[in-house]
RNA sequence: GGAGAGAUGGGUGAGUGGCUUAAACCACAGGUUUGCUAAACCUGCGAAGGAAGUAAUUCCUUCCGAGGGUUCGAAUCCCUCUCUCUCCGCCA
């Protein structure tokens, strides 16, 4: 949610804003809506008050039992102005709140401007491309060919995007997502939460996802959504409150199930487990004062990094440019892992600052010398595990069609030191 | 699923139609005293918004789980909904 104070002092700055997003120029029409409130409010209040100074006056005059007739007869006559200009002034307030809600986040200073995906800066990578001596599989076939991921059993189940772990697979996922959650928890200052994964409206509201991007989620009956990722439950933790200072920054990190329609990307990544309608996650969030967000940013970003450091597997971080970038986000850096099999970089982390934009929409502030300033909310993942899983198998994988286990992985791969 | 009780500021909690302009305590912030810490004492302290003013500030409106209603006037009365707790039943 954009402050309407900061519209009114920059409208120019912020219409440059938003056509940097992709959206039109329309602080103007925002700027007439709001004057028309204000002025219908200033009015409406004038008229309360003189209401509630009648009522006094007779409440007075009755319990010295002297006549109110007047006094009734002229509040009588305000109401029905009182009535129309609430009215008007609801109408106002809905119509400013639907436009601002819909708009995305302004963008960090250091936020690249551009189009789409391909106008996203580099910012640094890490390791080397591995040489195999072999053409290596991608990462379906070497699940396949093992008889450890059955696409065709999941589409019986539950149609296409879904997909079943067999047997050592499934073990690997446990593996992995275990080794992230030590790694968060153990060493980085992240707070393990176990969070529902079903929540209401006003929670998708807070982070960003609704009212803008119903079509992206999956809905369970009619009071629910299933989370897309774990950042919404997690953000929405301290929704609707005034943190003590002294509670900052709070970190928290989280394994989920995700759950995503994918309507936009009919046709893509139909083969594998890369775009599944369900994957699983460690989320990273933190609470963190104004002032100390981009610091935050950075120190997310290589917790992230560190897992695909131990892992041992070469990856790119991308700057995403204001085209590219996700609803609530004012700067955002995506990892993108190297998977040989497919010969590409693929994202397996995205990382975002999203100043108080979601703090304004969930209400969340803290207290500061008696004020209160809304927090700021950062979410990376740390990080997807299925997209792990398939790094690894692409990145590991032997010309006899096995995979070497990472080193750190093994204490909880049952010490093997091979898939199979 | 059945029966009952409840939801008030950051927290605990008083308040059953107009002296509530939401008490009191705790927490928090500032100060005094003290060699430091602690303690004691003093002061301040709910939230959102509007108007006037260069400004300090002043005035006003709304908000007591949410939404409706009754009334000149509602935290208080009525209706609907949501959530929490207790007991019973069922259940991983």
């Amino acid at each position: 949610m954009h402050n309407i104070n900061f519209i009114r002092e920059n409208p120019q700055e912020f219409d440059n804003a938003m056509i940097q997003r992709g959206e039109i120029a329309i602080s103007k029409k925002i700027l007439e809506i709001d004057e028309e409130k204000r002025k219908t409010q200033t009015f409406l209040q004038n008229l309360l008050s003189e209401k509630n100074t009648l009522s006094k006056t007779i409440g007075k005059l009755k319990s010295e039992n002297k006549n109110a007739d007047n006094y009734l007869k002229k509040v009588e006559e305000i109401k029905n102005e009182i009535n129309t200009l609430k009215e008007l002034e609801t109408i106002k307030e809905d119509e400013l709140q639907s436009i601002l809600k819909r708009l995305p986040n302004i963008p960090h200073s250091s936020t690249p401007v551009g189009k789409s995906e391909n106008d996203n800066l580099f910012y640094k990578e890490w390791g080397t491309k591995p040489v195999f001596k072999f053409k290596p599989k991608r990462h379906f076939e070497i699940g396949e060919d093992n008889n450890l991921m059955d696409f065709e059993t999941a589409s019986k189940l539950s149609g296409s995007r879904f997909v079943v772990l067999k047997g050592q697979l499934s073990r690997l996922e446990r593996a992995i997502s275990n080794f992230m959650l030590d790694k968060h928890t153990l060493e980085n200052g992240y707070k393990e939460m176990n969070v529902p994964f079903l929540v209401k409206d006003d929670i998708l509201y807070g982070t960003g996802n609704l009212p803008k991007f119903s079509e992206d989620l999956f809905a369970a009956g009619d009071n629910h959504w299933l989370i897309p990722t774990a950042e919404v439950p997690l953000t929405n933790l301290s929704n609707n409150q005034i943190l003590n200072i002294k509670q900052l920054p709070l970190r928290y990190t989280s394994y989920t199930h995700c759950f995503r329609s994918e309507a936009g990307a009919a046709g893509k990544d139909t083969r594998g487990m890369l775009r599944q309608h369900q994957f699983t996650k460690v989320e990273l969030v933190s609470i963190v004062e104004p002032n100390y967000s981009d610091n935050e940013l950075e120190r997310m970003l290589s917790c992230a990094e560190a897992i695909l450091k131990e892992l041992n597997i070469h990856y790119r971080i991308m700057t995403l440019c204001t085209g590219d970038m996700g609803f609530a986000a004012q700067k955002t850096y995506d990892i993108e892992v190297w998977l040989p099999g497919e010969n590409n970089y693929r994202e397996i982390s995205s990382c975002s600052n999203c100043g108080d934009f979601q703090a304004r929409r969930m209400n969340t502030r803290y207290k500061k010398e008696n004020k209160n300033i809304f927090v700021h909310t950062l979410n990376g993942s740390g990080l997807a595990v299925g997209r792990t899983m398939i790094a690894i198998l692409e990145n590991y994988q032997t010309e006899d069609g096995n995979v070497i286990i990472p080193e750190v992985l093994r204490k909880y791969f049952n010490n093997q030191d091979k898939l199979i």
